[in-house]
DNA sequence: TCTGGGGTCCTAGGACCC
DNA sequence: TCTGGGGTCCTAGGACCC
């Protein structure tokens, strides 16, 4: 006797930055759109008609978060740089990233399947799994039911997999975008999971990738029959085992409801790399403004914290931190902008600076009680309430 | 003029304690 | 002459994901 097969969702909403931002201005449906970097709102006319930023205008360091369709057809994607992507598609249309305007689609696509399904994982702000194994009704119906539900909630398309996993479910709702729905059970491995590239298993990026056609492993079937020997000597027990499980599309993790925050963090890349001498004062200003905006992140969030540390980026894009423990906890900016000096004090500052961050760990949920600060605005904090 | 900002998890070494 | 063994906390770096 063994449980029956377990019925997992992913659903990956379509495009979801460039299609919120499509709901808002319809006229630039079917033009290749990109989403990224700062400014360059666009400017309504008196008629009522709008002027948007052109790719080939834009100067800056900013990447692409989101591209329609249309824009990857030119070969730009998420993730290359904007002054990189110009080249390529110089005509498409530019916006800006409105965070607010796609967390309110976040939440109304979220309660739109909530009141489908009761087994929820948020995924971050554009996909979640769902658990239907205990949900009545035949699969191919009920994830028709949730992608019509966000549908009539957004006005947005989606993408579902179901498969007995989370794995095998976050590949299958790739395979059939945009407003794809594809349903597999383990009998469709070898058919339809074995041909794909490594790369699409979620927890194999680059440098394993790599690694991997090395060895003349590409494909997810040639990673099921490599030796496990070889895997082992190349990538070390623990992730030879996982990537075996991975390629046989063994998983067995649950759907997890509910999690708490492990950091929260700030950081900005500058518009031109600065030197800790020959920019004190500019590094200094934005290093307090950055300390300002994460405690007043902290405190908004109702936790204070006890691990405070700083992250460089020089010109060359190595990466440095530094990180210290408090004795107490603390969501106070001046006491994060202490601990972030302190740290800074640690690093070699030889190499001009691209990045610099902020972070707050060991969070700890601020009771109550222990509140000395004013409370912010619109928050509700009783006695009794909270985990 | 390539390469954002917000996260998670894992590894590994040293300190420190029993 | 050789050199305990956990366990936990702390720090730094790295891979990966959205």
């Amino acid at each position: 006797m063994h449980a029956p097969e377990r019925r997992i969702a992913h659903l990956d909403m379509d495009a979801f930055y460039a299609s919120v931002e499509l709901l808002r201005y319809p006229e630039l449906r079917g033009l290749p759109l990109v989403i990224g970097g700062g400014a360059h709102q666009p400017v309504s006319a008196a008629d009522g008609s709008r002027r948007f930023a052109r790719l080939r205008d834009y100067v800056g360091r900013g990447v692409i978060t989101t591209a329609t369709y249309e824009a990857r057809a030119l070969g730009a994607g998420s993730g290359m740089g904007l002054m990189k992507a110009a080249r390529l598609a110089p005509e498409a249309i530019l916006l800006p990233v409105n965070f607010d305007a796609y967390r309110h689609c976040s939440r109304l696509f979220k309660a739109a399947v909530a009141g489908v399904a009761a087994t929820i994982e948020d995924r971050g702000i554009d996909e979640i799994y769902i658990d239907l194994t205990d949900e009545p009704g035949e699969t191919r119906a009920l994830a028709t039911r949730i992608k019509q539900a966000v549908k009539d909630a957004t006005g947005l398309s989606c993408s579902i997999g179901v498969t007995p996993n989370k794995l095998l479910s976050k590949i299958c709702s790739d395979l059939d975008k945009p407003d794809g729905l594809t349903i597999l059970g383990m009998d469709g491995l070898a058919e339809r999971i074995w041909p794909l590239p490594v790369r699409k298993i979620n927890g194999i990026g680059p440098k394993a990738t790599a690694k991997l056609a090395a060895l003349e492993i590409h494909t997810i079937g040639e990673l099921a029959g490599a030796d496990p020997v070889l895997l082992q000597e190349h990538f070390g027990r623990t992730y030879a085992l996982w990537l075996k499980d991975a390629a046989h599309g063994v998983d067995a993790r649950a759907i997890a409801t509910s999690s708490e925050p492990q950091s929260i963090s700030r950081e900005t890349t500058f518009e031109r790399d600065l030197h800790a001498r020959g920019d004190r004062a500019a590094l200094s200003a934005i290093l307090m403004e950055l300390c300002a905006q994460l405690a007043a992140d902290v405190r908004r969030k109702g936790y204070a914290s006890r691990g405070i540390g700083v992250k460089l980026r020089f010109d060359d894009f190595q990466i440095v931190t530094r990180n210290l423990t408090l004795a107490e906890p603390t969501d106070d900016a001046a006491a994060i902008l202490r601990a972030a000096r302190e740290c800074l004090k640690r690093v070699p500052l030889e190499r001009r600076l691209r990045l610099l961050g902020v972070r707050a760990s060991a969070l700890s949920p601020r009771l109550p009680e222990a509140a000395g600060a004013p409370r912010g605005q619109g928050e509700l904090l009783l006695w009794g309430e909270g985990a």
